[in-house]
RNA sequence: GGCGGCGUAGCUCAGCCGGUUAGAGCAGUGGAAUCAUAAUCCACGUGUCCGGGGUUCGAAUCCCUGCGCCGCUACCA
């Protein structure tokens, strides 16, 4: 196991084309500001980084469907996302985005010492291009006829209305979404980094890799079993990291080659801002730096495989000791669907509740190691049983009760019993067993054992009984509350990295004008607070919430949940007009089943024995996961007659039968309203 | 279909490099106490550890297999 001397921490950056909600927060930022407050308190030399991913074609596309350009987006999501983060307690060391100089910078020394080592392959290759604007088009930007669906408004990477994969070579009549011409095929030169060739070193290097968690190795042994691909690191566009060579006019760098290396060029502009430059390269370029990535499951591929053979090809810098990468967060039992404005939006929140019972919450729920699910009725009696009753109660009583027993003074501990003892044992302890959770990423637990000091710290208080002893035995009255004091004293300390905010008031509240959050993990357990110290003002920690302050929330989210109730995700407007005589050259026909079975080894497909009059032919149809081929049989369906075949799977399919998709993916057959013979055509 | 993760008390989950009577929180029932935000504390679980095989002196824990859920991926003419 290395020395580690200082380290590094990331959150994944967050993407500038929307906000934040809850899910990110759970996943890639609650856990890591946890880490990070804890080691600033164990006084370990750490630099938190994270800031805006601000290219890629999705930024530009939203640019376009607002009207405005690029860069207005980022901005607007750069300066949303920061600020929310910060009300949320986010304690990044330096929130940078990729669209700065010192990014681009530095991609491109990144990219340009790579290429200069020979690592590239450059590969030509065919793609639409748009001659009007004189630029090559990302798939994103070619829309056209889905050779499946035939949904009009398909993208050249992917159909959004029956969810199917493409490539925009196969779109019918593609155009332009920039300008509607319709594009021309033309060569064009790319960077690719030969991930195959690194793959064994890769390899090498995760063998070596301790104390990752099990989804996180699962599905990097997984990529690395498939073996790795080549992957293209330029790509035709105007908006991103120019590509620093004379011949690669109108290329950048594909976003996900540079933003990783945001982590690098924002702890670039945090060294400036610190007044020394070459300050990142202690965090970056030396070995007893202890990298950690955290990020949700979507991102493990990048960061475990593709951003550390980039370092590793490049050889002088650090790679990370872990990836502490979460499942996904669930809200309510579903899926959060930012389309469907299924989601807690943090900046909503906010607005709404406080901060801490919500980062309480999030880390107690938090998905480690498998998909969790955030219900507002949880987070309700989270809230009011455990912070409000058993961390916030206990230091309120102990609190009334100095105040009214000794004048807001602590009182003399005198000789201590076996309960005071071992209540001075239990916060004496607390401070290491809760950091060795946080140091192994278990932040539930972490959490768990914290808030046990707060029972322990109760029971303790309940079965001294100093309401008791103060008329019969003084001494040994002070010397519990004496005890109670301490234990409040080490739980604001404790609560800190979970809880910023609270930790200031109850830091105060013990009448320290310090900052909490410049104190000493380690002297939690032997901070003294002296006889006739005057305690601070008191108020209530966590205030109790009823069950009418969620319940809008929860109505909310069953009103968009609800089948068939939620608003359909405008679709653009711009529909692709079609000629009448467009039209007529799809022939419709009516069919019948005569035979169905499933094709073997796909989910999806159903080999489907139709007839249309005299004719009898062969179709293959991507239903299998809404009907059953038993289901179908004897079945009038409405068949595509005039489709060239095609072979899928192997089978031959000759036509192609229509049917309705709805939100979830089940399909509906398209029928008859009252019966006809089948072969008869559809006008 | 391939790959990965997961399937443990009513609910949310921990345990899973094999080893005393399988745990925690919440909810529920009963009791103690009354300093405190009607807050605390104590007591109470006959759970097929998804099913079935196997390895072992011994398996929730390892192996095989079946089923289910989630994710990635392929097919969806």
């Amino acid at each position: 196991m290395t020395e580690y001397k200082r380290i590094l921490v990331t959150s994944a950056l967050p993407y500038a084309n929307g906000p934040i909600h809850l899910g990110h927060l759970a996943g890639a930022y609650l856990p890591a500001d946890i880490y990070v407050r804890y080691q600033r308190l164990k006084k370990r030399d750490v630099v938190y980084i994270c800031g805006s991913d601000e290219h890629g074609v999705p930024i530009t596309i939203a640019a376009e469907k607002k009207g405005v350009s690029p860069q207005e987006i980022v901005d607007e999501f750069h300066t949303r996302n920061k600020a929310a983060f910060a009300k949320f307690g986010m304690s990044f060391d330096y929130y940078g985005r990729t669209s700065s100089p010192v990014h681009h910078r530095t991609s491109q020394e990144i990219f340009t010492a790579l290429h200069d080592k020979g690592v590239f392959i450059r590969k030509s290759e065919q793609q639409l291009y748009d001659a009007k604007v004189k630029m090559f088009l990302p798939d994103r930007y070619v829309k056209g006829e889905c050779p499946h669906c035939g949904f009009g408004e398909a993208y050249g990477d992917q159909c959004e209305k029956c969810g199917s994969s493409l490539s925009p070579t196969e779109l019918l009549n593609p155009i332009s979404a920039l300008t509607g011409e319709k594009p021309q095929l033309r060569e064009t030169e790319h960077w690719y980094i030969p991930l195959g060739k690194l793959q064994k070193q890769v390899e090498e290097w995760i063998a070596t890799r301790q104390g990752w968690k099990a989804n996180v190795i699962g599905q990097v042994k997984s990529w690395l079993k498939d073996g790795l691909a080549d992957r293209a690191v330029t790509r035709d566009l105007n908006w991103g990291v120019a590509v620093p060579l004379p011949d690669a006019e109108g290329k950048v760098l594909y976003v996900w080659f540079d933003a990783p290396i945001g982590y690098i060029s924002a702890t670039k502009e945090w060294a400036l801002q610190k007044g020394d430059a070459d300050l990142w390269k202690k965090y970056w370029q030396n070995d007893d730096t202890k990298l950690v990535h955290f990020i949700g499951k979507d991102n493990i591929v990048f960061h475990c495989i593709m951003f550390p053979a980039m370092l590793m090809a490049h050889g002088n810098y650090v790679l990370p000791d872990n990836v502490p990468a979460n499942e996904f967060l669930n809200l309510e039992g579903n899926k959060l669907s930012t389309s469907k404005n299924y989601a807690v939006w943090l900046e909503d929140y906010a607005g709404k509740f406080e901060i801490d019972p919500l980062r309480y919450y999030l880390a107690a729920t938090a998905p480690e190691s498998k998909d969790s699910d955030f219900v507002w009725q949880e987070y309700l009696t989270r809230n009011n049983s455990e912070l409000a009753d058993i961390l916030g109660n206990f230091i309120n009583r102990t609190l009334a009760f100095a105040n009214k027993q000794f004048a807001d003074k602590v009182p003399v501990r005198g000789d201590v019993d076996a309960l005071d003892r071992d209540m001075l044992e239990t916060i004496a302890q607390a401070a290491d067993k809760i950091g060795a959770a946080i140091e192994t990423y278990e932040f539930r637990k972490a959490l768990t054992l914290f808030m046990n000091v707060a029972r322990a710290a109760n029971k303790y208080f309940n079965d001294q009984e100093p309401w008791k002893t103060v008329s019969e035995k003084p001494a040994k009255c002070a010397t519990t509350l004496n005890i109670c004091l301490h234990a409040c004293n080490a739980l604001a300390v404790l609560m800190a990295p979970f809880l910023p905010f609270s930790a200031v008031k109850a830091w105060a509240m013990m009448g320290h004008e310090t900052d909490v959050h410049k104190q000493a993990w380690d002297d939690v357990s032997h901070m003294e607070l002296q006889a006739g110290y005057k305690l601070g003002r008191t108020e209530i920690l966590f205030r109790k919430m009823e069950e009418k302050e969620i319940e809008p929330e929860i109505a909310r989210l069953k009103t968009i949940q609800a089948p068939g109730s939620q608003p359909p995700v405008a679709e653009a407007a711009t529909e692709t007009k079609i000629s009448l005589e467009d039209l007529a050259r799809v022939q419709l026909r009516v069919a019948t089943v005569v035979a169905a079975e499933k094709v073997e080894k796909a989910d999806k497909l159903l080999k489907l024995d139709i007839k249309m009059g005299a004719e009898q032919r062969q179709i293959v149809a991507g239903i299998a996961l809404t009907y059953s081929p038993e289901a179908l049989i004897g079945k009038k369906i409405i068949v595509v007659a005039n489709l060239q075949p095609a072979k899928i799977r192997g089978i031959e399919s000759n036509g192609m039968l229509l049917a309705a998709q709805d939100d979830q993916g089940n399909l509906s057959l398209l029928g008859l309203d009252r019966d006809v013979n089948d072969g008869a055509p559809i006008r």
